[in-house]
DNA sequence: AATGAATGAGCTTTCATTCAT
DNA sequence: AATGAATGAAAGCTCATTCAT
């Protein structure tokens, strides 16, 4: 019923008629507001760290790995620009109980990219000195950053294009 | 009459009585709600980028400079659990016509970043190979997520505790 | 399909899906939900004085009818706690039209009580200068203030057990 | 603001409306709807129990304080037809907690009527078996029918005309 | 200059009722 | 005859904004 993201500030009214369904409706398939969006935001990550880990198994190579996860995301949210939206400022505005649901959404994510770190360390790739959290956060925040910049800009550019920058500099930033 | 971030969700009525005025009067000063947030943004960041300018003055090592800047964020959003927020999900709830104007305001940390890693490349420590833009957006990418990820956990670490992890991936990551 | 008073506040979805019907079925037989709650009123309050009739064909003495009244009563509202709130609030929260039909399904409780105060008078057992229709609502009023004090602290004690009592008082009330 | 009972079905915004103010605006006085409720309650009931108080301290016969009683009650629900639903009606519908809240509200009344039970036991008149509390839910259940069904028959009659035929039928009730 | 009471648009949510199947 | 998905009116409540004082 519901594919697509952007709805983070959407009164219910909004949602109900894009869906093209009376307000009334959404209630049939969501306990309230706030379960709609979290769904949006569990079917979403879900496809996409799916999408991502069937790629993996046919690749060994952490730096590979790591290319493919940057282009994976920049694809999918080169498509859909809200998605970026949604997943930050919930997470953001979310209180404490909430904010544990979307962390456990989002766990998917976090833990490719960690593998991808601890992989890099195993194979002497990357420093062992690293924090892998925090090499994490550097690879996730960059991610996010630009896909943020993008949208904010306007989407102007092609997102795709600038993924050999962005994994050049992340596995600089990890590499012996 | 404003030196607090962290009324992104706040009625005006709470912004007025913390500030020891009536609701009111808070329109003598400022055209709507929006404007109070912006004022409270361009403010603090202002404060911010004015301080470590300071410090930039004394500083001639593009590296130490990264230092010096990671950790006064880490210092500043360390006293004030809330800016990070208020920057993030109005950065990206604002419509079009705001977000310019946001991105007028923490222009001046983009610029402290991109000009360290001008610095860095006139200086023959950064590769020639990166694009700054793209380097600022890895910078300041992590600094915020690192920022965020300690907010959302519960603020439950020293966050100035990680200024040389972070850095260390930083430099590396455009170092040559 | 119905036995149970007790929806005063149910959505016709309840009362639906306990009597196993859908929704929509229950407007094949019902005009709206009033006429839902008015039918399972007449029905029930039918069912209980069709039952004190009966007890009243072996029985001549106005006291013991009295007696029987209100054990009866006691012992059906003890047994459906919801039965007087429903008879209450929908007697009190319709409007004038409604309020007529209500008026008619609880006739036979009426008459029933003023049955035995005629009597009585005629027996010249109570005194001939009560008027019946007076001495009618003492009796309601009592019996009702008894159930609902009763459901309203929680049912925690005997109704029954206080049948001696209350038919005590009003035949006192009553008596030459 | 409010001093008309009547509202125990009404909208807040027919409630805000007769007041003369905007829906909002009854939200700066009161909690949420059920406090607007409660208030009204309050306010009468302490009234006129106050009220009877008063007229109390110049009688010691209990026979005309329980006349007193009935007396003030008939003229003062004569006077506003829809108090007595208010109570009835709220005192009903309400869930466990308010319950206990409204009970503390008709609190006074209850005892008006035990001192009198109490009062006549003590100076010989009402018969020593009767139980004060049954007594006092037919002295209550009385007035509250006669009450009741005189606004249900649309308020025709006098009902302080009925005075003193009430008051025998309760006297004789509790009398040696 | 400052107030804060009053406003009312706008939100989320419920549920009696309809109607295509 | 029976269904139950869909509807949308109507409810309670919040809060940015205004304006008489």
């Amino acid at each position: 019923m519901i594919g697509q993201a952007g709805y983070h500030n959407a009164p219910i009214s909004r949602i109900a008629r894009e869906a093209g369904v009376a307000d009334g409706t959404v209630y049939l398939y969501f306990k309230n507001k706030e379960d709609v969006l979290m769904s949006i935001l569990r079917e979403t990550i879900g496809h996409i760290s799916h999408q991502i880990k069937e790629q993996f198994e046919s690749e060994t190579d952490p730096i590979r790995k790591l290319r493919c996860l940057v282009s994976t995301l920049f694809e999918t949210f080169g498509r859909n620009k809200n998605l970026a939206l949604v997943i930050q400022i919930h997470l953001r505005q979310a209180d404490e109980a909430l904010r544990r649901e979307i962390g456990e959404i989002i766990k998917p994510y976090y833990s490719l990219i960690e593998h991808i770190v601890y992989d890099g360390m195993e194979k002497g790739l990357f420093r062992k000195t690293i924090d892998p959290r925090i090499a994490r956060r550097m690879v996730f925040g960059t991610i996010d950053e630009t896909i943020t910049a993008w949208v904010l800009t306007g989407a102007k550019y092609s997102l795709t294009g600038l993924t050999d920058q962005v994994v050049d500099l992340l596995v600089h930033g990890m590499k012996k």
